[in-house]
Formats: structure tokens, C-alpha cells, sequence
RNA sequence: GUGGAUAUGGUGAAGUGGUUAACACACCGGAUUGUGGCUCCGGCACGCGUGGGUUCGACCCCCACUAUCCACCCCA
């Protein structure tokens, strides 16, 4: 089928990409407040690069890549995320040579071969940020500030930041261990998938969703209980940074990243009236990620958010966004040669900087003035044979309705002067 | 990958086993000489997701496929 789009991809028309445009306008406003400097990485990788960042062991690598051989014979992925990819052009480009730390942001499409539903497709878009080079609690809270500056701005309501700490490569190994401790004694009772997260993740056993599964945790200890000295001091210090900008969270033990260079700070922003996908925007620490992609140690924060589930979110609460540009003059002709001055009056137009329009239907006068009507154009410029042979076009300001007629050699002048151009 | 629901023109949708598939909006055109937003008139599915089948006859019945939506899973 020629005229079908691909499953889980979108068209986003005229009316969608002015949201869009200002969506991102936004985020790259917020970004430059924040100093935060726009990276683009390739759309495709190797597919070994997403194997390492983003762990062989997830769904996303098991099952949801867009992986394919290039005609050199190279296996390349299309990107699911951008996190890889950032610390990928950081080691690479040597970013760690400038000024530290690096603050990147990113957005774009990724893919991921996926089932649709409310809120996910195969080709989606995220933003996100990554802060290279800062092991303090003061970066992880400047980017979920970020992120909550980003939503409030947008006036969403009834968001849910939940925050937790997974600990470190000191106080995670024991705290594995006391997990698996408690829940070996119901080990049979689990579900197939948490008896194969037992050894491999156990932390993740907090995200099944079976209450089976659910009812041998309780009372189960929490990364919380088992975090280092280091580590607490850490979570302690970005709640208190959060605290004195006034940003609610929710501690939430169970919000955990089943991979092993996640460190600390783990967070979701939740909004639960967009449908079963609610995460909006999910994020946390990887101070380990860098080496394991081939870079020196380096600690790392970021997060990503999803501007499908954006635009959800914003309709499921009625949030208008502001309407796209309208046109300022419409140029109407009445026939073959009115129609030459009209396109030299609306090019000459548009080297004032207007935004000016003119009919390439052939259409009759009444149904160019329609037209015009639907771009709410302001004036309307009538170029026909009697005038022209005076010298002189027809201004006519819609809003009001009022008309005059002017010298061809003024128009363009007093045009721009009503719109101070 | 699994489950449920749904598939009629650009959109929202009526519709009955039997001649020309409502209606509304949108779009296009027109309503005496070169002028809009209101009103009026007209046009606009050779076709009812695709492919089979049942039937004298199917958009309406059956089967398959595909797609869309929602949910599981997972995540943004």
C-alpha cells in the first residue's frame, strides 16, 4: 500500500508543527537559561554502541531494534535513545577536554519496534539532556528542575515527580544480596520472568506488575535501607536542593534501573490522565555508563522526556497552544497582466520582511477574497486594469472594511509602516 | 509477542439482505457588470478497509488478512 505510512509512525501536519515549534522553541529556551548546548548525533549507529549504553539485557535491545546490515556489511541500528549516542560523541570528540561539565540536550525521533498503543509508536520523538563531568547533587537537581520548569511552564497540572537512589557500585552488591536474601524462600512462587530477574536484576523484580509477585515483597528491604554513607548523603543533599525551590516529590523505594551503571538518583515525572503510558519524563544518574562505552570514568546525569506523550498530556488537559502566524497582505489580480504587478508588489513585499501572499489559482476576485479570508489576512492588496493604468492599486483593510486607493510607488511604504517594518 | 474493540466520502457520522449510500462540517463553484467574513443555490463516495465465501441479490451474513484504537509487556 503506496498511501499507508508505516505502523507506529506519524504525519504531523501544518497545524500539528506549529505546537510542535513552539514546544521546542520552549525547550530550547529553557535549555539556553539553563546552559544547556544542542548536540545531534546521527539518526543510526553501530549497533555494538546500544548493545553497551543501553544493555543487552532490556527489551529494547532483545526486541525492539530497528537493526540492519549496510551494504559494507556493518550491522547499524536505528537510535531508540540518545543517551548512548551523547557520551558515545562526548568520548569520541573529546568534549571532556573543554570547559567541565558538559551540558548537552538533545531532540529528535528514535525507534523502536514496538506494538502501538496511547502514547508509544515506533518512530517517537524525545528531548532530553545529559550533564557530563559533574558528580554533584546539585546537577541532578538542576536537570529535574529543568524538566519541572519545562511542564510548569507549559501549565500541566497534576504531575508526579518520584524519586528514589539505587545506590552505588559500594552499597548496591550488599543490598543485591539482601534482596535476594529475602525473597529466596518464595524463589518458586515468583513469576517466570521475576525468577529470571532474580539472578540477573533483582531490583527489577520491584517493576513487575504480577500482585502475585507484588505480595512476596512487602516488607521487603529497599535500596533506601542498604544505601552507603556516600550514597545517602547524596539523595539527602538533591532533596534538599529540591526542597528549596519548592518541587513536591514522592520517594518512591520501588522506582529502580535494572542497569548496572545507574547510580544514585533515579526519578519519573508521572501524569496519570494520558493513558497507561504516564511516564512523561524518566531519568537518573549513570556515573558508570562513560567507561562503559570505552571513556575515562565519569559521572553522569540526565534524563529524556517523551513530546508525543507532551502533546497528550497538554490535549487531555485542554491546554491551547498559541495558534500558527498569520499572513499580513493577500494580493489579488484581476487578470494575466494585473497579475505580473501583483507578483512584483508581493515579492517586494516579502523583502520588507511581510509575510504576503498572492493567488496562483486564477481565481476569480470573489473567491481570492475568500482565500485571503482564510489566512486572516489583514489587508488585501487589489491590482486591476483600471488602476493600474492610473498608476494606483486598491488597499483594503479587512478587519475594518474600509478601501483606498493608492499609488502604485506609496503602497509598499505605508503597508510597512502599519506593521512598523 | 498476547488480549479486547473497531473499520462507510477530507472530517464527524446515519443506514437496510434488494432500485440512484442520509445528514452535518470541510472543500470547490455560483447568486447581473472587478470585492471577503452572514445567507441562499449547486458540486463533491462508480463506493461502504483488503481478499474470498454464502445468496437470485450484500455496505449490511460467514471466513481470512490488514490497519486503527485501547490494554498487557516495556518504556519517553
Amino acid at each position: 500500500m503506496l498511501t499507508k505510512r508505516p505502523r507506529g509512525t506519524n504525519d504531523f501536519l501544518p497545524e500539528d508543527t506549529c505546537k510542535w515549534q513552539y514546544v521546542e522553541n520552549l525547550l530550547r529556551e529553557l535549555c539556553h537559561e539553563f546552559g544547556y548546548e544542542e548536540i545531534r548525533t546521527p539518526i543510526f549507529e553501530e549497533t555494538e554502541l546500544f548493545l553497551r549504553g543501553v544493555g543487552d539485557t532490556t527489551d529494547i535491545v532483545q526486541k525492539e531494534m530497528y537493526t540492519f546490515e549496510d551494504a559494507g556489511g556493518r550491522s547499524v541500528t536505528l537510535r531508540p535513545e540518545n543517551t548512548a549516542s551523547a557520551v558515545r560523541a562526548y568520548v569520541e570528540n573529546k568534549l571532556a577536554a573543554r570547559p567541565q561539565p558538559t551540558k548537552l540536550f538533545y531532540i529528535g525521533p528514535m525507534f523502536r519496534y514496538e506494538r502501538p498503543q496511547a502514547g508509544r509508536f515506533r518512530q517517537f520523538h524525545q528531548f532530553g539532556v545529559e550533564c557530563f563531568g559533574a558528580a554533584s547533587p546539585a546537577a541532578d537537581a538542576e536537570i529535574i528542575t529543568l524538566a519541572w520548569e519545562f511542564y510548569r511552564r507549559l501549565g500541566l497540572k497534576n504531575l508526579e515527580l518520584n524519586l528514589n537512589s539505587v545506590g552505588c557500585p559500594e552499597c548496591r552488591p550488599a543490598y543485591r544480596k539482601a534482596l535476594q536474601d529475602f525473597l529466596r524462600p518464595n524463589l518458586d512462587k515468583l513469576c517466570d520472568s521475576c525468577r529470571e530477574r532474580f539472578e540477573k536484576n533483582p531490583l527489577r523484580i520491584f517493576d513487575c506488575k504480577n500482585p502475585e509477585c507484588q505480595q512476596y515483597l512487602a516488607g521487603a528491604p529497599t535500596t533506601l535501607d542498604a544505601l552507603c554513607d556516600d550514597c545517602r548523603e547524596h539523595f539527602e543533599a538533591v532533596k534538599k536542593y529540591l526542597d528549596a525551590v519548592g518541587i513536591p516529590y514522592k520517594i518512591n523505594e520501588r522506582l529502580v534501573r535494572g542497569l548496572d551503571y545507574y547510580t544514585n538518583t533515579a526519578f519519573e515525572i508521572l501524569l496519570s490522565d494520558i493513558g497507561a503510558q504516564s511516564a512523561v519524563c524518566g531519568g537518573g544518574r549513570y556515573n558508570r555508563l562513560v567507561e562503559e562505552i570505552g571513556g575515562k570514568p565519569t559521572p553522569g546525569v540526565g534524563f529524556a522526556l517523551g513530546m508525543e506523550r507532551v502533546f497528550n498530556a497538554l490535549a487531555s488537559q485542554g491546554i491551547e497552544l498559541p495558534a500558527g502566524r498569520k499572513v499580513d497582505v493577500f494580493v489579488a489580480a484581476l487578470d494575466a497582466a494585473a497579475g505580473e504587478e501583483a507578483f512584483r508588489l508581493t515579492c517586494e513585499l516579502r523583502r520588507q520582511g511581510l509575510a504576503a501572499v498572492q493567488d496562483v489559482m486564477g481565481r476569480s476576485l470573489k473567491a481570492q477574497f475568500k482565500y485571503a479570508d482564510k489566512f486572516a489576512a489583514a489587508y488585501t492588496l487589489i491590482v486591476g486594469g483600471d488602476e493600474l493604468a492610473r498608476g494606483t492599486v486598491q488597499l483594503r483593510d479587512m478587519a475594518a472594511g474600509e478601501q483606498s486607493e493608492v499609488a502604485i510607488s506609496d503602497v509598499v511604504p505605508l503597508i510597512c509602516a502599519k506593521f512598523h517594518k
